[in-house]
DNA sequence: CGATTGTATTAGAGCGCTCTAATGGTCTAT
DNA sequence: ATAGACCATTAGAGCGCTCTAATACAATCG
């Protein structure tokens, strides 16, 4: 920026006309004649000028920017849903923003103040942990869509899988293969942690499991998963089965169980969430649930998109169904373990 | 940015001072009376206001922004760089502007294009897949690193794994286990593919294998291994190893082993490339070659900044070195094997 | 031929900030 | 009391662009 990159000014000097006249060819205005236009673009391919974005930005009040904030890039979730989000906002002339989190409250807060101030028209928050507060807050200081389940933050534009409902899905594929003991690796501090226990305990009830509902905190990558998988191996009645909160936690359980010895699905059974590129590898080939990632991203730039144009209204909710995506590290447990899986 | 926002103006009216000693405030000058300056954060509090960011580079005439573009955001190993690049960028108050280059030249060049319209300080680019002409161009517009191996782009800043070398450890420890017919899946477009086929040509000569120098059109994602590795199983005499250009490729490549009964490394050894956390998971636990992926992005960042503060010189060329992390896709061939893959 | 319409071009204010140089005030040294 | 030094504050130009309103010019008409 500093050095003497050439301005529309330079380059109106050249082409022989005003300053205003380089503008409107710039931005191909069909009342330019023909002549005129050419030499400006002659002029400005000459002087390599290229236009400066930033002055147009601050001159024309308009950004074109929509800001995503990742919850955490490792996660491959997110790539995808940031490509249905590009994919839509290209498709709108909207330019596209990407801010990491860090899985951290603090960098988020951070990172959305950091899009506030470069004015983006819009934010899509994805997976952001942030309090109901800060979501308030942020909600009214400039539109804003929440990409995550469940999450019915104060008056916030939401985009989400209806996440109880995939947790439900997996439990109940469990149950109706016999099994009793299914404990749930919890999601920790993630958005959607809440929602699918819910949806797990639902479904425990629903399949009259009631009394075996197993919580275990976890968190929701590979390195969180092997504390508690420990742990649960070495409980006197080990499950039969474990229901994660994503497919990452999934496959660091997988390791462990494979560290432990145990047969996937022989000795125990393993269902995932996002139905994330990993599962899919035959090697893991994890039973998960299915989120709409795709259509998730560019849902969140159409509702934004939406509230740009239209403003007011109460909050828009999208709720996509979840699936189950049945792989090979579920199957039926094993006789001695039905057994002596009997609530107590 | 188009609504009413408080502006500067605003905050000094209301605090009853200059635009000026707003300015000063904000940015925390040291020249400030307490009492102006308590008046004027408490007018800033009251109003809502928040600087804004465009005017403020506009005026300024630095963006404080390094663009970071990246061939694909779906390949882990990329994430694993943006990380080091941020650790480094925010040690030194820069901002970073990440944008996916879809593993597509031209939409490269256009997130290029958008990097220098906006003005960024310096671009590093992770695995660009640009031309040597549009290299040449884009680093007479603004400072650029490209980080990728072996890339002696015109005059260009580069820092990278020396890829070659990593090449050559993979098979050389293939060699040394015994394996004759081992077989390269190249990159096809990737900028890394020609170094690390290099090194697979040397690592075969230095094995005095040069005459089962096997390279294989492939890709650099799970997809792109399927055919290949279907077409080798299909030989009269298949390969008893594959190098993959990466581990996104090898994954693809065991995937299609399994279906195809093979035994890994029992009937085939697979090494592939870059050390993500997919190949550390315990159920690929895939041979790779490392890439300090971290210490690539801080590099490359490190590199700008003294780019931007220097200015001349020739180009900088970083390279680190590469190391073969063994896991359990690679074991001696088997007997047969061995012998019936005498160079005919 | 002057009035009218329409089209191509331009002047100039304005976007919200920073930054230099100037100003006004207070304090100490003479 | 006056000059000098020093500190806090401000005026105002400028960053590179857009956009409205005004202007110049050409073409059409009664």
């Amino acid at each position: 920026m500093n050095v003497n990159r050439p301005t529309m000014e330079d380059v109106a000097e050249r082409a022989g006309v005003s300053r205003a006249l380089v503008s409107l060819v710039m931005n191909d205005s069909p009342q330019v004649s023909d002549k005129k236009r050419s030499a400006v673009l002659r002029a400005a391919r000459e002087l390599g000028y290229r236009p400066n974005l930033i002055a147009r930005i601050l001159a024309q009040q308009r950004t074109h920017t929509i800001g995503v904030l990742v919850d955490d890039f490792r996660n491959p979730f997110f790539g995808e849903v940031v490509d249905g989000v590009e994919a839509e906002a290209a498709e709108h002339d909207m330019r596209v923003l990407i801010l990491n989190g860090h899985r951290d409250p603090g960098r988020e807060l951070a990172a959305v103040e950091t899009f506030l101030q470069l004015r983006v028209e819009g934010m899509a928050l994805v997976g952001a942990r942030l309090s109901d507060d800060d979501m308030g807050r942020i909600g009214a200081a400039a539109p804003c869509v929440m990409v995550a389940s469940g999450t019915v933050h104060s008056g916030i534009d939401t985009v989400g899988t209806d996440d109880r409902r995939g947790a439900e899905l997996a439990v109940q594929h469990l149950a109706r293969l016999g099994h009793r003991r299914i404990v749930h690796l919890d999601g920790g501090a993630n958005v959607s942690a809440g929602e699918r226990r819910l949806g797990y305990e639902s479904g425990m009830r629903k399949a009259g499991l009631d009394a075996l509902i197993d919580v275990r905190p976890a968190g929701d990558d590979e390195a969180d998963a092997l504390a508690v998988t420990d742990a649960l191996l070495a409980d006197d009645e080990p499950p039969t089965a474990i229901f994660a909160f994503n497919d990452l936690l999934a496959a660091g359980a997988l390791n462990r169980l494979a560290d432990a010895g145990m047969a996937v699905p022989g000795d125990v059974s393993l269902v995932g969430f996002d139905n994330t590129f990993i599962s899919a590898l035959r090697h893991l080939s994890l039973t998960t649930v299915n989120q709409p990632k795709l259509a998730m991203g560019r849902l969140a730039v159409a509702t934004l998109l939406q509230r740009l144009s239209d403003g007011s209204g109460g909050p828009i909710r999208h709720t996509l169904q979840p699936e189950l995506v049945v792989r090979s590290t579920t199957g039926p447990p094993r006789e001695g373990a039905i057994l002596s899986a009997r609530p107590r």
